[in-house]
DNA sequence: ATATAACTTGACCAAATTAGTCAAGAATCG
DNA sequence: CGATTCTTGACTAATTTGGTCAAGTTATAT
């Protein structure tokens, strides 16, 4: 369980997807001005995102990203775990995990427990859901391009 | 809203504090052990936990820290913001909320409406509650010091 | 006075973030 | 058809931020 920057970046990125799909694919350029940051960055997140599946990119003029699967069925624990990949990227060089909690203490039995609640609850707030408020009114509605 | 190694390290610490806090004060060597951290690195954990009257440190010989209030009065967010403090320290150059809305884009109300959303989970777990499991046991009962 | 343990400051190292380059696919224009 | 432009895709390097630790200082109990 870690949320950083850098989830907090992929999140919020995927929100405008999810807010501007109807307009079609939405471009890196769009978004780094949206959200004041660079590109390159936005770049390297969306290569995660798309090779876990979330998003699909569109080359050329009128390209841009879109959500594979629809808002509803995408939490935002989804896309934690396709930018931080702390569980499946590390592989476990597991020495039995008993010996494990032995020799670090049950430290980390402590915290397990609470990230997963925490986990779970992120699991159960999907794109859609984000991206709306209480009452059910899209937020920051006017989302238009500066352009328009 | 962040939630760091920073941030676990402090909430691990402070649910061992409650796990012990019969015993009278806890030192950092012990957590030190407890959860493979280097003493250094507690020491400024603890003095911004401090800073924000979560605990109370006694020095010299029998001394260490404390929880300042109940476990029960304790919640895992106000641990986060108290090592995070992001808002707090910051101090708001403000040139009115909505230039900024302007500035930047609506893309932070849109994280903003997520956090608050979050913080609100973990401002509902309680110190006390994180340490306890479901069936209201406490977890990693057997607590005891190597020494023992 | 001496030992214990909280405080304080500073330095180092790793990760996050930005910057930049180049290739490849796709639509548009001549 | 062929050239041009738009935008993803895949790198590499530079920079900034944050995590981590070491060493020294002050307070308190015996």
């Amino acid at each position: 369980m870690k949320l950083s920057t850098k989830g907090r970046y992929a999140i919020t990125a995927m929100m405008e997807l999810a807010l501007r799909h109807k307009q079609g694919p939405v471009t890196l350029a769009d978004i780094s001005v949206e959200q004041s940051i660079s590109v390159s960055y936005l770049e390297q997140l969306f290569a995660q995102l798309r090779k876990h599946g979330l998003v699909t990119g569109l080359r050329g003029p009128g390209g841009g990203y879109c959500l594979r699967r629809p808002a509803s069925e995408i939490s935002v624990a989804d896309i934690l775990r396709a930018v931080d990949e702390s569980l499946e990227a590390v592989a476990h060089p597991v020495s039995t995990e008993a010996a494990q909690a032995e020799q670090r203490g049950e430290s980390l039995m402590l915290w397990d427990q609470l990230s997963q609640q925490i986990y779970a609850y992120l699991d159960s707030i999907s794109l859609a859901q984000a991206v709306t408020s209480k009452d059910g009114k899209l937020i920051a509605g006017g989302l238009q391009r500066s352009a328009a």
